[in-house]
DNA sequence: GGATTAGTATTAAGGCTTTAGTAGATTGGA
DNA sequence: TCCAATCTACTAAAGCCTTAATACTAATCC
């Protein structure tokens, strides 16, 4: 696989495909938040078929996209290159980071250790 | 302040200005791993310094520049829009999309867990 | 069947980053 | 003083994303 990197908009129409499952280009426009042009998202599309991103089936005369990557190939490669270009490779850091700019709850730190533990018990032994 | 948001040359640039502290083009040249025409180089600084992210001193003829903005401030802001686009926000699903990619010790599962108990402690008092 | 509608394909303009060449100015040495 | 070195300013080309117009094609409706 290549980059596994989406910019703005070709982020923006992978995630409605992924939610929707397929989508063709008017489903797309329909959820897109930002109004364009039915040509528009018909490039993009086409662009993020082209990087192997999605592909197509024809019904009657309309193409029907369906993902060829899973969100979370694209999200873990992403944040995986941020955490290389901003912290350095450096979870802790990336962690701190986030801790302190955000209004976190305590409900959520709680999940979150919970998570830490879990997959600490889960690695360590391995 | 604007957008705070580098892209890939500028953020490198940024970055061996704020580990020197200050720098001129042919320090950032140096540092740099790519290599980059000194021209290069002195346009992006330029770049970095009308979007405000750092200014210069002269040194004789010399430019020596400074940075205007902390890491620290980038990082938060980089990463909190990752956040947003990538998880729509949740700290939840990036950390756990982080445990699940990356091979962590141990020992930094660890000092991650003590990070976040001592936050939830500073935290849930306020 | 002809006109309208609804698709896709092609082409391209605009904006931005990256990269660097060339020109102009200044300094330092012979 | 004059030449070479060095520095910044200006200009621009190449590459990429975004956005959309136009052209072409197929289906549907009267």
């Amino acid at each position: 696989m290549q980059s596994q990197k989406l910019h703005r908009l070709e982020l923006e129409v992978m995630k409605v495909v992924w939610r929707l499952g397929k989508a063709t280009v008017n489903d797309v426009r329909d959820a897109l938040q930002q109004p364009l042009a039915y040509t528009s998202v018909a490039t993009t599309l086409n662009h993020l078929e082209r990087k192997g991103f999605l592909t197509h089936d024809v019904d009657g005369r309309t193409y029907v996209y369906r993902p060829l990557i899973q969100e979370n190939e694209v999200s873990q490669s992403m944040l995986g290159d941020l955490l290389e270009r901003l912290f350095d490779g450096s979870v802790e850091r990336l962690v701190n980071t986030l801790l302190e700019t955000r209004e976190i709850s305590p409900e959520e730190l709680e999940r979150l250790r919970k998570s830490i533990v879990t997959y600490r018990e889960e690695s360590g032994d391995g």
